[in-house]
Parts: C-alpha cells; structure tokens; sequence
DNA sequence: TACGGTAGCTCG
DNA sequence: GTACGAGCTACCGTAC
C-alpha cells in the first residue's frame, strides 16, 4: 500500500516522470509558525504511496526539487502548503494548485467539506480519522503510518471522481486554487511593524491614560473601569442614569455621549485610549522575532466569499495616522498599494444592469458627491472630500434596503440634516427613480423572499449563497462578487509576477485594496503589473463600465492611503 | 472565577 | 419590514 523512502536521489527518480502529485502533511498541531511536520504522503496518480518521514530529514529543504513544477493536489491545500513553506519547501509558491475541499465549496456549497465526509459521499467509504489527533512526535506506529498513506491514496480517488462530475476549469474554482499560494505567501513572509515607533506612541497614550486615571482618581476618587463608581459620583453630581436590565446603573458609551459633564467626557476618553493602547500593544504582542506581523487569512470563511483576517486582524487598523504609520516596508523595499473606488457601486450596477448608473459611470460622475448634492441639496461642485465621505453609507444603505427610518435618523446623526419620516419617503423615491433597476432588483428580491422563505443568490463568478433575510439577498451577491473580483486579481497577480521572476509579495488584502511588498529597483514593474492585474479582473467581472485603479508606493501604510 | 452572549468599536 | 460582511474587547449576567 505504501513505502517509507526519506533517501531524496529515490525521490527524485520515482518522482520525476510525474506532473501531477497528490500531497498530504501530518503535522505535531495546527499552528504552521509554531509545530512541524512529522510525515510528507506524496502518490504520484496509479502509484504506491510514498511516505517521507520529516525527523529523519535534517532540513525538508531539500525537498524543493520534488515539487518544482508539478500540479499538486491537496485536501485544504492552505493548510498543507502553509507546513511545507514554513519547513523550507518554497517551490510550492509557483505550484499549480488543485484542493478538493474548495471544490466541494465551489461545487456542493451546502455540503460538508472535511475528507472524511467527501469521502463518504462521493465513494462511499468510511474514512476513520482517529488517528489524526495521535501523537505525531514519538516513533511512529504501523497504524499511524497507515493512516496517512490512506488519505492520500482516498485523496486521488475522490479527486478523480469530483474531476468527472464537475467542470475543474471553472473559472470560480481556479481563482479560489489560485490565490491560496499567494495568500501563504503573504502569511509567511509577514508585514513589517515600525517597533520603535509603536512604542512611542504607545507610551505617549499609556501616559495620557495614566493623567486621566489619576485625575478621575484625585478629584472625584473613582476608577475609570469601574461602572459602579462612575455611575455613583455622576449621581452625586445630580445626573440621572438610566438602569440596565439588572438594575444597575449604565455607563455605557451610549449612554455617557449624551451626558455634559467632565466625568462621562474622561472616562469616554480614558476607554478609547485604552482600546487604542490595546490595538497597539496587540500589535507588538503578534509581532515576531523578525519585526513582522503574520497574521492567519482565511480565503473561504465568510459567508459572502470575502476574506478574513485574524491574530490581528490587519485588515481594520485604524486610518489614523499614527497607526498606518506603523505599517512599513523591509529595507531596500517599498510598499505599493492599489485600490479600487466605489467597487461595490460599480457592481451593483452591472449587476442589476441599471442602465442610468452605468451611464454615470461612463462618464466619471463621482456618485457619492451626487448622493450627498441631493440630500442636503448642495450643488454637485461644492461637496468637498468631507462631505463626500458622509455620502458612502448613504449609498450602501439605499442600496442594501435602509428603511426611511433609518435614513432619517441616520441623516440627523451624521448629516445634521433633518429629514423627517415624509422626507425620507422621498429621498428613497428619488433614489429608486434615478436607478429605475436597482430598484426593480429589490422589488423582485423582495418578492422572492416572501414567497420562499429562503432564496439561493448568485455572484458575477457563479458562488452560490443562500439567504433567508431581505437585506443579506440584496448584499451577499455584490459583497461576494466584489471579492471576486479581488481574488481574481490575486491570482493573476501572483502567476504573473512569478512567471516573471519579480521578487515581490503580496501583504494586505483589504477588500478593495491590495498591499505589496516589492524590491525598490522593481518597484515600478511591480506596479505596473498590480495595475494590470486589478483591470483585468475588472475586465473579466464588470466589462460593461471603467473601473480605475489607483497605485501608489510609498515606504509605510499612510504614505499609500 | 470561568464562560457565553452582546454592544460597541475598528475596517471594508 | 429589515443596510451588509468581518474580528476584537469590555461588560454583564449566569453557572460553578
């Protein structure tokens, strides 16, 4: 069933006559930075299994040459590809990837992924997993070894199957494949934090923090993180607060915004010094020996399709300045960013075939600027870049099903316009009659979600998600096909800088913002190609408008906003 | 004291 | 009749 070789000319000669290999790791834990890899199964297709046992290896290095220009096959190739980079295997970034799981993602949607249960499905075979949790550290039993080499073997049957079942050129299911080296890679080699800078601006709030403290302290001889006193001594000071469900008193920011006196303005303050102080020594705490930050992305866990981020979530730092400052390039490098303006718009315009906002599109009217004109009635001209921000959510919520109730109080909050209910009414009718489609594409979802209950929703790529509320049908499709387009962008990216040798990585993925570590003699091709990867995409998903990209390199995060 | 849910903040 | 997706933390109530 299978044979042990760790001699690596073996390998090599079994291996070489093979473009395609089937490839699993089982590893000491789950943490690809922290625990090594115990075994490598490698089936090269109808062929015995090959295991390499990792400790009898001094460095897995040497295995680069095996995998060098293969098509690997995986189930969770992130998780796999992230061990074997991590060990030192780097070939596998310029590998041709294929993951049954994605497949099963892309393809079977409402079905469980894990092998184990592809397996039964698709073969009708029980997969035992209990040996997964075993001990990989001690000498390995006939069992243990066993087990891996059937994953792998049930790997490239259940591959053959899904290959005959479904089309595997599928446009949605190779990007998915595609961006995965692309995001190890951007795991792997980090993003450089500016350490002496963060601690600067960490003291600087811990001692603002420490003057508020003791103030509260001295004057009013309470503490900032205790409700109970903070409500205690505003009472004293004749303020009513209202009472939780508990019957305690509530100091909740909700609550202390709308209280004019010094204490409920301090200990707002000192709160969001601390949250701040929090983010950044979160920020320290993650980052490594290196000066870098590896944060963990996760290509496939939301429900729209957009990434995530977590161990810190780099993908919500704080505009201001004194943390995107934080955010640097490596010496001899620059950072290069690009984005996408008003992607979700453009979108949903295509996406609804709403023939006036096209028009719009084509002929470069900023439609943020034009909502907000209409709203407080102010000539397109004069709105400044301020008063353009406050359109954006406008948009997104007329777009997404905001009710007039919510436009109304949202209006008076961030506006200071006052609107009433009546008024409202009115906007969003001239908001429906100015995109006659968009609004024909509520109706029509709205109806269909009465009438079902629940309805199936489509991005431009073809990812399917189900939603039984109103709003998430009208969001998930542009959401998701906003991160389609991201992730297309990606992959032509990342082939194409491999293709041509440009040592540069991707850092940050923000949505509709890409973030690239490059070489600064490089910078400007590197750019270039960002540019052009991000258009075409574009291109593939919403060819009916322009969709500019901008690019800007600089040697921190703020230098590129 | 530990855990789970929530509100409120950050980002898009 | 409903503006959406994330991650992270302080806070609050509950269970032990």
């Amino acid at each position: 069933m299978f044979k042990v070789i760790n001699n690596l000319e073996e390998l090599k000669e079994i291996l070489s006559d093979y473009k395609i290999l089937f490839v699993d790791t089982e590893t000491t834990g789950l943490n690809p930075r922290k625990d090594k890899i115990r075994l490598v199964q490698i089936k090269a297709p109808g062929v015995e299994s090959i295991i390499i046992d990792a400790f009898q290896l001094k460095n897995l290095h040497v295995l680069d040459p095996i995998f060098e220009n293969k098509t690997l096959i995986f189930h969770n190739a992130k998780f796999d590809l992230s061990f074997l980079v991590n060990s030192g295997i780097n070939a596998v970034l310029k590998s041709k990837i294929h993951d049954t799981m994605i497949a099963g993602k892309v393809f079977e949607p409402e079905k469980s992924h894990s092998l184990k249960n592809m397996v039964k499905d698709h073969l009708s075979i029980h997969l035992d997993k209990e040996m997964q949790i075993s001990n990989w550290n001690q000498e390995l039993t006939k069992e243990q070894l066993e087990y891996a080499a059937k994953d792998v073997i049930f790997l490239e049957k259940l591959f053959v199957k899904i290959k005959n079942k479904y089309n595997l050129s599928n446009l949605l299911y190779r990007t998915e494949c595609s961006i995965i080296p692309a995001i190890v890679e951007a795991e792997y080699k980090g993003f450089k934090i500016d350490i002496e800078k963060l601690l600067v601006n960490l003291e600087n709030k811990r001692l603002k923090a420490e003057e508020i403290a003791s103030y509260l302290k001295t004057k009013y001889g309470i503490s900032y993180s205790k409700p109970k006193e903070i409500a205690s001594a505003l009472i004293k000071n004749g303020i009513n607060l209202p009472k939780t469900s508990k019957g305690n008193y509530e100091t909740s920011e909700r609550v202390l915004k709308n209280i004019e006196h010094e204490i409920a303005k301090q200990v707002l303050e000192i709160r969001k010094l601390k949250k701040e102080i929090d983010i950044l020594e979160n920020y320290l705490i993650s980052s490594d020996k290196d000066g870098k930050i590896h944060p963990t992305f996760h290509t496939w866990k939301t429900v729209s399709g957009r990434m995530s981020c977590e161990n810190p979530n780099i993908q919500a730092v704080p505009r201001k300045k004194e943390f995107r400052e934080l955010f640097i390039s490596d010496e001899d490098k620059v950072l290069i960013g690009a984005d996408y303006p008003q992607i979700e718009l453009r979108i949903a315009a295509v996406y609804t075939r709403d023939k006036n906002m096209i028009e719009l599109f084509k002929k470069g009217i900023d439609l943020h600027k034009l909502i907000v004109s209409k709203v407080m009635n102010i000539p397109y001209e004069e709105i400044n870049e301020e008063l353009r921000q406050m359109g954006k959510p406008v948009n997104f919520g007329a777009l997404y099903g905001m009710s007039a109730k919510k436009l109304m109080e949202y209006a008076r909050n961030v506006y200071s316009v006052n609107m009433n209910y009546d008024e409202a009414r009115v906007f969003l009718k001239i908001y429906k009659e100015t995109y006659p489609q968009i609004a024909q594409w509520q109706d029509m979802t709205i109806r269909k979600i009465q009438k079902h209950k629940k309805i199936q929703v489509k991005t431009l790529l073809g990812r399917v998600m189900t939603a039984e509320r109103y709003t998430d049908a009208l969001n998930y499709p542009i959401q998701g096909s906003g991160a389609d387009l991201i992730k297309l962008a990606i992959a032509y990216f990342h082939s194409k800088k491999n293709k041509l040798n440009l040592e540069a990585n991707i850092v940050n993925v923000i949505h509709d913002e890409i973030i690239v570590e490059a070489k600064k003699e490089t910078s400007e091709k590197v750019s270039k190609l960002l540019k052009e990867s991000m258009q075409w995409a574009a291109k593939k998903i919403i060819p009916e408008i322009p969709c500019p990209v901008e690019v800007k390199i600089g040697k921190n995060w703020q230098e590129i906003k």
